[in-house]
DNA sequence: ATTATATATCAAAATATTTTGATGTATCAA
DNA sequence: TTGATACATCAAAATATTTTGATATATAAT
C-alpha cells in the first residue's frame, strides 16, 4: 500500500535522508540489514562508544527508519520495512524522471 | 551496467545521501527533474537567494549527482542519472535485506 | 571600452550536528 | 539489597554545515 509520493513532504523524505548522511549510521544499518540488534551488538561491532550508538539511534528512530522492541536489560532495533519502502519510493520517482529537456531562461 | 553495490564505499553512500538530507536541495533536485535548469531559474522559482543556491549546487556537484554545462554566461545543471542508479541500487539493497531475525548477544 | 548579467567564491557569522564523559534509570543476578 | 549490566540522557566541547553579504570572474550587449 504506497502512499502518492508526489504528497510526501519534503521535510520528511530529508529527515529520512539524514539516516543514511552519515558513514557511522549507515554501519550501524548495515548491521540492521542482518537482523534485530542491540546497542551492545553494535558496540562489539564497531567499537563506537556507548554514548555516540544511543545518539545515532535516536536519530535513526527519530526519523522514522528503525523500530524497537525491549526484552529485559536489552533493546532490540530493527529496520522498519515500512520506510525503507517509502525510501525506495522515492527513488523510483526521481530515476523514471523524464528526460525531455527544457533549455532554461526563455 | 550496475556496479556491485557491496563494494561501493560507505562514504561515497552518505555523500550521496547528504544531497538529499536538506529540504531546500531536494527542492533544487525536483526543479531538476524537469530538465536542465540554471541558477536564475532556481533563483526564481524557488527565492532562495543566489550565493545559497550556488553553495547547494556545489553540495550536489561534488557528491557526483549533478552535472554541469556552460553556454554563454548559463550554466545549465541536470541530474547525473548514474548516481541516480547507484544510489537506487543501493535502495535496493537495503529493501531487500533478508528478514530472518538472529538474536542479539547470544 | 563600459556596463549589465550569470554565476562562483570567500570570509564571517549564524546554526546545527556530533562527540565526549558523566550521570541516571531500569532490569537482572547474586 | 547490593552490585552489575544495558541503555538513555545531559551538558559542554568540538566540529561541521549553512547563510549572508561582499567581491570576483567571465560573458555578452551597447
Amino acid at each position: 500500500m504506497l502512499k502518492d509520493i508526489s504528497k510526501v513532504k519534503k521535510e520528511d523524505i530529508s529527515k529520512l535522508m539524514v539516516s543514511f548522511s552519515d558513514p557511522f549510521r549507515l554501519e550501524i544499518i548495515d548491521l540492521m540489514m542482518e537482523g534485530e540488534v542491540c546497542v551492545c551488538d553494535i558496540m562489539k561491532l564497531t567499537k563506537l562508544s556507548q554514548s555516540r550508538i544511543s545518539y545515532h539511534i535516536k536519530i535513526l528512530k527519530e526519523a522514522g527508519l528503525i523500530s524497537d522492541r525491549q526484552e529485559g536489560r536489552w533493546v532490540y532495533y530493527s529496520l522498519n520495512k515500512e520506510s525503507l519502502l517509502l525510501i525506495k519510493e522515492w527513488i523510483f520517482s526521481l530515476t523514471d524522471y523524464s528526460s525531455n529537456r527544457k533549455r532554461c531562461c526563455e
